[in-house]
RNA sequence: CGGGGUGUAGCGUAGCCCGGUUAUCGCGCCGCGUUUGGGACGCGGAGGUCGUAGGUUCGAAUCCUGCCACCCCGACCA
């Protein structure tokens, strides 16, 4: 018998971090606070880049690289964001080692190797992209410049988690740059909203939108848009953010551009990105008991054939017999697996495919030869059906449809049923307790928001600007312009 | 960085309080055989500086001290 994963409601975390490493998706290395992303892992993470990639071209955005370190004193040049990430950095500040005089074997750093100005490891590529544009832009001819790069970054946080908060993470970061503030509002809205289409219809994750409160914001933003989900566990994920830079870093880096009409301004910014993160969010969105659960259009493959034979005779009969159905596949764009070994036990199989989240199980044994039918498994419902062999292609067609929608729309109800409106601080408290996203009028203060996060730890997750209904705050009872949404988060 | 906890085979663990043969058990791994439609079984086998450095003792996984690492709860955060 092998491990049996612990149920989700009996120890959220836990089922959480068995899932990472059961269903062979990362595992945490001997290096603090970083993962290693097994192949599996790895391949779910490549489909979510293929993708994005598609929708960043599609609205005339390109791929480059910049370098991994920031020179210090590039990074000092915009203050708020030095100073929001001052705290978690990894600087180098030699750049040779040597061998310890005083034990064989062992090396040390070798002092006279100090460097004169240190360099930090990038947080985040602001620093280095808004000093590589400055040589770039002049006219507003060079402009807008609309780049995404995929990187690595690192932030040197306290407490880590499996793709949730790792020091170093995988994400994309783009960073454009406009000749006017509303383009760049424009552009950043429109990242904003292809995140939310791309968690949506890809990810089957519902997540709600708008814009951060002042002290939640990306430090440097003007504005900063978000999507948000909903965990199982009632606890919300930031999912991807988009932010408006206004002119801060064009300021910061001196970058100015000629207008038609012959006068100097700065440049407009935006950034944004997701991460790894949303790797976690997929594991915690829609994992059960049994284990991962993925959506059809994530799976780096949408089908796991299990052959049942007893010789290997019987297995040239089932590949014989299902040659046509794979062929098939190949022509509708449907990856498949099959899996051959037989050493292991079709219920050892069967339990391992459920564990990883393969949409569909296609099963066949003599017995279906003999009546020419296979047997599907959905993952999502954990439904079995016995089909005709004739019908696979198209039924299976149909049925990875109907997963993916399926799956949304769980996500959605889940959403609906735990978001919540509190007319007042006890309603809202007893809320919060319960998990969920919370409604409520906020007077629209820092002192408010602070006051609410250090007595229920809850946080403004964002401000939907749709909602203008007006109100009395919870808590101070002053005015408020409308409601926002309030979590405890990730 | 504060508060709590844990380090025993690849993983999960018993033993520790109350020191005493060859360090327990399960999973996994290797070999042979029987199996294979929901986590197979039998027999045989390999694998350990008991986190680390000292101390106490005739004798330490066990007692004492330092150090290191990891986990949980805070502060921090995508």
């Amino acid at each position: 018998m092998s491990k049996k994963l612990t149920k989700r409601s009996e120890d959220y975390s836990k089922w959480y971090n068995e899932i990472v490493s059961m269903a062979e998706l990362a595992e945490v290395s001997a290096v603090r606070g970083c993962m290693v992303i097994k192949p599996y892992g790895y391949a779910i993470w490549e489909k979510i880049q293929k993708e994005l990639d598609k929708k960043f071209k599609q609205t005339g955005h390109e791929n480059a690289y910049f370098p991994l370190f920031v020179p210090k004193r590039l990074f000092e040049a915009e203050e708020k964001n030095a100073e929001g990430f001052a705290k978690e950095c990894a600087v180098v500040t030699h750049y040779r080692l040597k061998n310890d005089p005083k034990k064989n074997g062992k090396l040390i750093v070798d002092e006279e190797s100090k460097l004169e100005e240190e360099l930090i490891v990038r947080p985040t590529s602001e620093a280095i992209i808004w000093n590589t544009y400055k040589n770039w832009i002049q006219s507003y001819r060079d402009l807008p410049i609309k780049i995404n790069q995929w990187a690595n970054v690192v932030r040197w946080e306290m407490r880590t988690r499996l793709f949730l908060r790792t020091t170093e993470f995988l994400w994309q970061e783009g960073h454009t740059a406009h000749s006017n503030e509303d383009e760049a509002i424009e552009e950043t809205k429109l990242i904003n909203n292809l995140y939310k289409s791309f968690v949506e219809d890809f990810m089957s994750i519902s997540v709600i939108t708008g814009t951060k409160s002042e002290s939640e914001k990306f430090a440097g933003a003007e504005e900063t848009y978000c999507i948000e989900a909903l965990m199982q566990d009632g606890k919300a994920l930031q999912a991807g953010t988009s932010h408006f830079l206004g002119q801060n870093f064009a300021k910061a880096f001196d970058v100015r551009f000629s207008k038609d009409d012959g006068s100097l301004d700065y440049v407009w910014a935006t950034s944004w990105g997701v991460s790894t993160r949303l790797m976690g969010a997929l594991i915690m969105s829609h994992g059960d008991d049994q284990g991962l659960v993925l959506p059809p259009k994530l799976s780096p493959y949408q089908i796991i054939i299990v052959p049942v034979f007893k010789s290997p005779d019987d297995l040239v009969l089932i590949n014989q017999y299902l040659e046509n159905l794979k062929q098939q596949f190949n022509k509708l764009g449907i990856d498949y697996k099959i899996d051959e070994r037989d050493n292991v036990s079709p219920g050892k199989k069967f339990n391992e495919y459920e564990l990883k989240g393969v949409p569909i199980r296609l099963c066949v044994g003599l017995r279906d030869i003999e009546k020419k039918t296979i047997e599907l498994f959905r993952r999502d419902e954990m439904k079995k059906l016995i089909i005709p062999i004739h019908e696979a292609s198209m039924q299976i067609e149909k049925l990875l449809f109907d997963i993916q929608e399926n799956l949304l729309k769980k996500s959605k109800i889940f959403l609906k049923n735990n978001t919540k409106i509190a007319n007042n601080y006890d309603e809202f408290k007893s809320m919060i307790e319960d998990g969920g996203f919370v409604l409520a009028h906020w007077d629209g203060t820092d002192h408010t928001e602070q006051k609410i996060k250090k007595e229920t730890k809850a946080t403004i997750r964002c401000i939907d600007d749709t909602f203008s209904d007006e109100g009395i705050c919870i808590i101070s009872g002053k005015k408020s312009k409308q409601l926002v949404y309030f979590a405890k988060a990730y």
